[in-house]
DNA sequence: ATAATCTTTCAATAAATTTTGAAACTTCAA
DNA sequence: TTGAAGTTTCAAAATTTATTGAAAGATTAT
């Protein structure tokens, strides 16, 4: 048993590799706070050749239709999905985005405006913390939300700047400068 | 009521910002995958002038022994949070890594070693699928594969140099080199 | 030793999140 | 129109994750 496993670690059948892929991919959304089913569909659509349709994401993953049909349109509303008309055919299908760099820019994108820049309103509102600044306490709020604030903002400021960029800056050369 | 939440945006009392700040930190966490009583407790010791104790954790956040010695634990198994004895005192006192740029080299290191390192080796098995190369879906899978393999090793990489590199690297002058 | 003080554990419980599936809704062809 | 084919919605159920708190375990003072 154990060795068959150990077999299996320097190649894979096709079918295990792509369940394997799934459930890797769904593992790693959940930990970065992004519901697992939603990261599997990603993954599904991610690696299907052709779009696939909602009855076929219900199959593979053997999810419902109505999960099938939110976690689809989350995907779409972070443009990382979106839907396909095959001619000839009344059904709606879905494919992924596929170039990997774009994935990354539009999750990048979309965290950031979701989840960065409302703690960075809040952050600069806290440095201005009113009270005595003789008070340790009050004065050492005050400048730690400061530093955080600048630190989140410069953060920030780097996915812009990524956002921005060519795919070269990451793939290509200019990283090398900083290695 | 609009009115009053309109004046608190320009400056707040201490209490007020202090547990807007225990609020925003801890749902960044949870946005990231971190428990939110994890990340609150975080927040409380980084703006805690002094160590403080589990007693006052649990008074400061409303939550139970059982709860803080188990986050209190789990902050100190991420290098963010150490033990502190103060002298004469029996009882254990907790304090946070205060310096920003260390907190987010802490972080990084333990999600890359967690989380983005056995990806990582799941990813480089799966682009080594079995099978035949001329049917377009396994073809395309491995292709896939690999090209996930390549970006995400490449942020890895990054992120090894980001924590090799001195804080310079960060708010110093090499970024303007990318802007 | 014994007791007092403090910490840890973990089964039970609570809370939050995700998923289901059937009904309502939409669209389109005949 | 009507109904077949498909999509969306959302309250209820299931699942997952977090929290409690009391008992057991440590540690130190007397």
């Amino acid at each position: 048993m154990k060795l068959q496993k150990l077999y299996y670690l320097s190649t894979m059948k096709y079918d295990e590799a792509k369940s394997k892929f799934l459930e890797t991919w769904g593992k790693l959304g959940s930990e970065w706070g992004i519901n697992r089913t939603m990261a599997q569909i990603h993954a599904l659509l991610l690696i299907a050749p052709e779009p696939l349709s909602a009855e076929e994401i219900m199959e593979e993953l053997n999810i419902s239709r109505g999960n099938v049909n939110m976690n689809v349109r989350e995907l779409i509303d972070w443009d990382l999905v979106n839907k396909v008309l095959v001619q000839g055919e009344r059904k709606e299908y879905f494919s992924a985005e596929k170039d990997i760099w774009e994935i990354a820019k539009r999750v990048a994108k979309e965290r950031k405006r979701r989840e960065i820049e409302p703690v960075l309103k809040v952050l600069e509102q806290l440095s201005r913390v009113e009270g005595d600044k003789k008070d340790k306490k009050i004065k050492e709020f005050a400048n730690k939300m400061g530093e955080l604030n600048n630190f989140v903002s410069k953060m920030d400021k780097s996915v812009d700047t990524m956002l921005k960029a060519d795919e070269n800056w990451f793939f290509g050369s200019v990283i090398k400068m900083i290695r």
